[in-house]
DNA sequence: ACCGAATTTGAAAACGTTTTCAAGTCTTAC
DNA sequence: GTAAGACTTGAAAACGTTTTCAAATTCGGT
């Protein structure tokens, strides 16, 4: 940076204003002092900025996994819009694991971040502290049953549940189970789950229960459809927590003899890539991925050019995908 | 830092040094020392440290995408094997754009991270004098089909594509076709589909060409196997970069009345989740996506705590999982 | 006991920015 | 022509560590 002064002919900090808010120095030393940095190829050194700034470029994101495509498709869409902009995203993946959230979100603040993402609403006391007295912009992502720390963008798994179970019985099935993996650890599937029960209970004449499943791979879906129709034959209608899972269920429902959707009807979550093109079509519900990504980097973006006192809660919704499976 | 050092009663430096390297300390110091940095609940700044230091603790990775689960795949177990360790995560999505590759290259560069992870072994002009010239170690993945800058994580492309079209042949196919996305940019699904091409055609009575695909999803593979069944129907042997398109041309092979594998025999690469319970279930090439990430971190962890001085290339390797599409 | 070497420690410099503060220069209004 | 205010600029402090350097202490060998 000095050489960029002393090629423009400023001083230091003139450098460093003419950078950062051109308008707050005269037209002639911005112009000099752009000319000389991109003559030098001078790029600012970012920890340098964010040692004397307030805070950093970075913007930090906690999710729980990246193996599930919901949450890589967020991260990549937030990416996209986040290019070229100066922010880099951190991230950490915490495996549904609230203590390893809480030191991560520790961890995270120590670097100033610019905005801190995280996933859900639900933490625990160490990790709600942390994130109440965090001095950046604060966003939950992909749920909204809850009153948010700060700016929340997502969609209601509470209505996916009551949705899923409300479609099955529209179809006219009567005993729903849903299949759910890590139920006491993923808050979003276990209020997709509560609210499908809910829903079935509400209606006379249906039975719906829970049923939790060792995995959310399409194996597990593939062996657990089959113990469903095992102990409790009267099942016409099964919901699983992830599309993984449906599609395995999918091939387990024919190895058990059942025929779908005659017998039994299936429905995931997730609308995979893949889950429009399976025999038969997967019936789904599609969470809004790639919107709450774009969403959540606007959100950053523009809180961070001009901060506004409060919060916001974005609803972006979610489909059902009626396809053959159903 | 500097109530730490008042409570313990020692110098900044004594701090510095006690938490850092225990040993340089004496052990009255470093028991001190660590027990006014435990009452007072210190932890050190990560960006101060990053300003003095030689460099970060930030360990910068640099992927094509995140929707394809295969790199979402390592990135979750890079991360998995780095839990616990003080290092933390920068992400890039370049979407298989060379320029912008290099231009956060440079960007991550400026972080002076403790190593730097970019995918395959091709780059532009630009990123490799960046990475040459990067003094932290750098770590190429996915791909080990040309001498590597530093240390190379992977397997061979190449061997795939010949793998692919050798399976094909043996299981008596003679008119091949390989259904790419991107090829003009991928440089690991192009050496994939050349040395398919090559290996079909170095067998007698054998034809092989390549076929462009508009897109990488299950909706393109439906199309596209249809769009190769009409413009070269005697086709018995079709390959696909990846699983997706795959898993739509299963769907796409009964739209267009031909029998897999029958008719035409359909091979993946990728094994997603679901691949191994489609109808039929599909053929396909499962590369090394988890011990890739667990590789990486377990070299840059080791290099970083005592460096060498070559770098190493480490071949993964892959296998081809045989199912009923082929 | 004494000297040199080894070990331990603290003061201060360094890292590369941003920001504060004060000084200097320019307007504008009388 | 002058004073008050606005604008522009540079010097220096600040950010929180690590590292260098030199001083002080301990140790071992004679």
């Amino acid at each position: 940076m000095s050489d960029v002064a002393v090629t423009a002919g400023v001083s230091l900090a003139s450098v460093s204003r003419a950078l950062r808010r051109p308008e707050s120095v005269s037209e002639d030393v911005s112009r000099r002092v752009h000319a000389a940095a991109e003559k030098l190829g001078y790029s600012a050194n970012p920890i340098a900025s964010s040692m004397s700034g307030t805070s950093s470029s970075i913007i930090a994101v906690l999710v729980p996994t990246l193996t599930n495509a919901f949450f890589s498709q967020s991260i990549q869409s937030m990416a996209a819009e986040l290019e070229g902009s100066a922010y880099q995203m951190m991230i950490g993946v915490h495996e549904y694991d609230d203590d390893r959230e809480a030191s991560m979100i520790q961890a995270f603040l120590n670097w100033k971040p610019a905005a801190l993402v995280v996933t859900g609403v639900h933490h625990n006391k160490r990790s709600n502290k942390l994130l109440i007295n965090a001095d950046c912009p604060v966003i939950e992502i992909w749920d909204l049953d809850r009153r948010p720390i700060d700016t929340v963008i997502g969609f209601s798994n509470t209505e996916v549940g009551r949705a899923t179970a409300a479609h099955l019985i529209e179809s006219g099935r009567r005993n729903l189970v849903y299949v759910g993996h890590l139920l006491d650890r993923d808050p979003r599937a276990n209020a997709r789950a509560l609210a499908f029960v809910d829903e079935a209970q509400r209606s006379s004449g249906v039975t719906g229960r829970i049923v939790p499943s060792p995995d959310r791979t399409s194996a597990a879906g593939f062996e657990m459809i089959q113990t469903v129709l095992r102990d409790y034959p009267q099942t016409d209608g099964i919901a699983f927590s992830g599309d993984g899972a449906a599609l395995g269920a999918l091939k387990g429902a024919a190895a058990a003899g059942a025929r779908v959707p005659e017998d039994i009807a299936v429905i995931g979550f997730g609308d995979l890539d893949p889950s429009g093109y399976s025999t038969p079509a997967l019936t789904t519900v599609r969470p809004p991925h790639s919107r709450i990504g774009r969403a959540v980097a606007k959100h950053v973006l523009s809180q961070l050019s001009n901060p506004k006192e409060i919060g916001e809660i974005i609803d972006l919704g979610f489909q059902l995908i009626k396809r053959s499976s159903t």
